[in-house]
DNA sequence: AGCATTCCAGAGTCCTTTTTCTGATTCGAG
DNA sequence: CTCGAATCAGAAAAAGGACTCTGGAATGCT
């Protein structure tokens, strides 16, 4: 995929969690998407220092969204995740790639990336929670027009 | 960047190579491009085994195009590093997201896959020859604008 | 034949990413 | 207020990619 795995968990946790202002616990959360459960709890701590989720300690405690689901977008948690520069650098890794010496890829890619930069300003969490969310394991499923 | 940073040093050697026939030396190679020598090596290995590259040994040995560079595409090279699924998959990683539970930049990832393969089978290495393909020191030259 | 040159193949090291473990903090019951 | 369980939080370990090193095999020159 194009982003960290890491990313693809935020995303899917956070895609998980509840509206209604209850709090979820890390484990619970891993589970229900089996993915590992410490990894994905730090994952979050990460998350509430970039101020998209809130958590509690102790009983009764736990993570929730700091706002509701359709006022987070998808490339909030990519920026908070991968670092405001994910998307910048030439596709290829040429270190001259620039306005004067474009590589072939140049335009091509920075299409790509304002295409997708604006999908992900227009996505929301909202709209990911649709979605199945577990984990797949190698073989199951139908594997075609994925993307 | 998208790819490894093997793909792109691949690229860029590729680039470097002449076009007359004549056998370059992976030492003289890395150090024009101010890559790490050994590595490069490695990787120039991988590229004969993909047909791309030829290599003797000995003395007046070393590695040239076994086809003149306009007859090498970038997703040729690309493919043959990274492997032919490299842009296969959902762009976050959602195991779930397919056809009939695409997620919400499923279309517009499609579109952007198929815009970059397009292009990388287009643009040759011929195009790149005209390119600064030595290594750039981070704070040097101009950062913005680049892919 | 012998030697220098160069590619080739594998193991080994370092660093980043991914994953796990231990401890610090908070809340609630009695 | 104290005790204990629940939970986050930061440190520690494992895995993978990037990079290096060493020895071996092939080639050409003398």
């Amino acid at each position: 995929m194009l982003f960290s795995t890491a990313t693809g968990y935020a995303l899917r946790a956070l895609a998980a969690l509840p509206e209604d202002g209850t709090f979820s616990l890390a484990k619970n959360l891993a589970s229900k998407l089996e993915l590992p459960g410490p990894y994905l709890a730090k994952i979050l701590q990460g998350l509430v220092q970039a101020d998209i989720l809130e958590s509690v300690r102790g009983p009764k405690g736990g993570f929730r969204l700091t706002r509701p689901s359709h006022r987070i977008t998808v490339g909030e948690v990519v920026a908070a995740m991968e670092g405001p520069e994910a998307m910048e650098g030439c596709i290829m890794g040429f270190p001259a790639c620039g306005g004067d010496h474009p590589c072939p890829l140049h335009d091509a890619w920075g299409a790509v990336k304002t295409q997708v930069t604006t999908s992900m300003t227009e996505a929301t969490i909202r709209d990911l929670q649709l979605m199945d969310l577990r984990h797949q394991k190698e073989g199951e499923g139908k594997r075609s027009n994925r993307g």
